[in-house]
DNA sequence: ACCTGAACACCGTTCAAGT
DNA sequence: ACCTGAACACCGTTCAAGT
């Protein structure tokens, strides 16, 4: 028994979708010990989805060479960690909101940071930017893994296709292009972050 | 007992912040009823909190004007949507990444769509741009619930104030903004997000 | 030093029985 | 028609006892 054994285990756990999901008791049994002697190892169950979080944002960033275009860089590194969110969709939904405070986070926070430096930003306005940058990212994360199994595109469509005219005028001019709306919106939302941050430091450059 | 009764009641015990939070078994015993009584209303707990939502989606709008210039008022129902979320915080979490397919989504999703028309936008572009824009607000508006409880400003910025500087030379250049990072960034990314719509705009109008 | 296992105080949901 | 309550199959966590 080990730190990252249990971390590694857990991720097993968590991570196989005919499995019947993630609990400290299952993760006793798969582990061949009382579930009971994890808290030797951890404080409780939040300190270990804390450590499987932080492990994923490691592998996201694993083999990354920033691009010296900041933009294209910055693109890349949400695209990262937006993707393997969605590979792990159900520790994306409680990993997303908490902050791991360990080493991989550090170095990905320090890595965004100066990114945005090497724009051109000041102190004050590369944090401000990396901030709305990595929440726009973490918050899609969070949003597309929870909705995914959740939401039925089929029948999302089939709704707002189906919508009376004469009350919902809006959405009866644009139904040819309404079913777009049951994919992910993330790419688009990140295209416009980025963008809006380039005409930024262009003002200032 | 009845529908209205019982969400009302679940909606009070999930905001009281220093209840126990919600249960049905919790609920029962709020409503003076069994527990699983509430299965003759609602098909299960999820049931039950999708109409919840639906009902707090209704509340961010009631009242709302939109001004006549698009910017102003797609922020105006940017950030009241965020604030209502924030309100209800337990439930932010699971309500924003549903989707209600009820009467109160329908009219916001009508007015979002409507707004981008009349910036000029066309069928496609009006529905990309708001799916971008509603789901970024959803987006901030679970991560920020999720985290709020569990993420500690102070110690957030304790320890990012105190990494070493030669193996985070980013996060050391930018040391004296950092703890802003421990706050919300959702309306700078909404203003980010919103400034590149209106750019977009400005380009084909 | 490390692990076990009983115990505590909970969950959501099903279904037969009651009124 | 509507509600109850026992039962089932679970939870996370504490703590005394074991090796």
């Amino acid at each position: 028994l080990s730190e990252e054994l249990i971390v590694r285990t857990a991720m097993r756990l968590i991570d196989d979708p005919d499995g019947p999901g993630f609990s400290l008791r299952r993760l006793g049994l798969a582990l061949g010990a009382d579930p009971t002697a994890i808290y030797r190892y951890f404080e409780n169950t939040d300190d270990l989805l804390a450590a499987v979080t932080d492990q994923i944002i490691g592998d996201s960033q694993a083999g990354y060479e920033p691009h010296p275009d900041w933009r294209i860089a910055l693109r890349e590194f949400g695209i990262r960690v937006y993707r393997h969110a969605q590979r792990h969709p159900r520790l994306a939904v409680f990993g997303a909101a908490r902050v791991s405070l360990r080493a991989n986070e550090f170095r990905a926070v320090d890595t965004g940071i100066g990114l945005l430096r090497r724009a051109g930003f000041d102190p004050e306005n590369a944090v401000r930017n990396y901030h709305a940058f990595v929440d726009l990212v973490l918050g899609f994360a969070a949003l597309d893994a929870a909705g995914a199994p959740v939401n039925s595109p089929a029948r999302w469509t089939a709704v707002y296709s189906s919508l009376p005219d004469d009350e919902y005028p809006a959405v009866a001019g644009v139904r040819e292009h309404i079913h777009s709306m049951a994919g992910s919106a993330f790419e688009t939302a990140l295209d416009l972050l980025l963008s809006a941050i380039a005409a930024q430091a262009a003002r200032r450059g």
